[in-house]
DNA sequence: CCAAAAGTGTTTATACTACACCCATGA
DNA sequence: TCATGGGTGTAGTATAAACACTTTTGG
């Protein structure tokens, strides 16, 4: 079971980025570094990946060590592999994200590891190379948001378009004509409008909506001009008037 | 430096998925592999992590040992984790894919490896989880290549548009409307018409273009509608006639 | 002169964008 | 009654899709 004589060991790390969203704003859950090097600086939760477990294992024990829950949506994002990443010892992290509805997971988040949600903007400096990972997955929620309906993962069972168009706005950085949003949303057939309203946010109140599973697992449908809209959010230029194809 | 005490150590591999390009058609460049387990078995080019290199120049390292060549595109896919992927021990693979130009690096590849190219769907069946990795790196491939364009790495400095067209087709495993195809590609602006003509492949011969590499660097351009024909490539199944929205 | 591949335009349908006013409610 | 947020429709523009014939040239 040791074939492969001579080769160096790493240390397995796994990092997750944790999104959410609280019904306004997109946020992200850090933690306070409980241990040297970096102790007491921000940090994304993390652990080392142990001999009996898998990547996915250890990065859902992981987040279920800090927030109590085992059924969170979790991606891997990408392998951060330079030498010098973390100064304690040389480790190779496999980071994930996850997506959260904060609401419903608010009580169960431990208070042992001093989390706390952000605004993505306003967060603290973080520890090695975090930073870079957390703009490596908005870069990627973006993207495959704009392919599958993934951020419904970050709203409860029932939700209102407001909420919902409030969410795409913060992952894309940016502002929807509401009308043209709901009509696109919509045009999916993933969303089922019920008959109860929401009236926490407004005195006329907006009406709740839930995904058709049925739907949503089977054809999953894209939003592809959120893609236009967040390369203007990503870097700023103006579409070229001429071509239609963006610019990245 | 080694603060992180009692933690376990892995072995840490890089395998690289290498698509090529002929002119004609998309292919998979695999060796046999030439140590125990699975020795002599058609494998994806591989090799362990070292300890003074990150895992982009291990990637790199291991495509110049085989390739003899340095500045192929290279992006890293997914790290791969099982505990039991590989039976000589256990292993976490972070997987690459390349892109080269058949025609450009033919003489190059290093004979010790006994290499071959193979069309994608005509290889032999892969050692460990590769075959798994292939298919990751294919639909990849097919979502990058319609976000950016990517595909110019598999061709020569200058091609004509019917190559172009072939690899496109090869890629997204259908067929295209050569006027449609040509209009699109010429909207992107990042096709110089050059005044030459190859005739390698037909009598009347086929101008050749390259690409403006201004442009390319500058606004790299989205081939978003080729993500249309990449779902019924993939799925097989019929665009909904009332929905416009892709379905994955 | 003919086979084989390259090259070229138009029409129709669909999707996207921009835009402004009324509604319902609780305080 | 009024302030706040929720809800709705249309017209113009741009993009995508479908479709068939002519050109070139080497053998």
């Amino acid at each position: 079971m040791n074939k492969y004589k001579g080769q160096h060991h790493f240390l397995l790390a796994v990092d997750c980025i944790i999104f959410g969203f609280d019904g306004k704003d997109l946020k992200l859950l850090l933690i306070q570094r409980g241990f040297e090097p970096e102790k007491n600086k921000w940090s994304l939760m993390g652990g080392f990946l142990e001999e009996n477990e898998d990547l996915d294992q250890a990065a859902n024990r992981i987040l279920k060590k800090l927030t109590g829950l085992e059924d969170i949506y979790l991606e891997q994002l990408h392998a951060f592999g330079k030498i010098d990443r973390d100064p304690g010892e040389r480790t190779v992290s496999v980071s994930y994200f996850a997506l959260i509805d904060i609401e419903r997971y608010k009580k169960q988040i431990t208070p042992e590891y001093s989390a706390e949600w952000f605004l993505i903007n306003e967060r603290p400096k973080l520890i090695f190379d975090h930073d870079e990972m957390v703009t490596l997955a908005q870069n990627q929620l973006r993207y495959r948001a704009a392919i599958q309906p993934l951020l419904f993962e970050l709203l409860p069972e029932q939700f209102t378009i407001p909420q919902l168009q409030n969410l795409y706005e913060g992952v894309y950085e940016t502002v929807f004509d509401k009308r043209n949003f709901i009509r696109k949303l919509m045009s999916t057939g993933l969303l089922i409008k019920l008959a109860a309203k929401d009236k926490s946010s407004s005195r006329k109140g907006a009406f709740l909506y839930k995904l058709d599973k049925k739907q949503f697992n089977a054809k999953l449908h894209i939003f592809l001009n959120y893609i236009n809209d967040m390369s203007q959010a990503t870097t700023g230029e103006v579409k070229d008037s001429n071509a239609s194809l963006l610019e990245v």
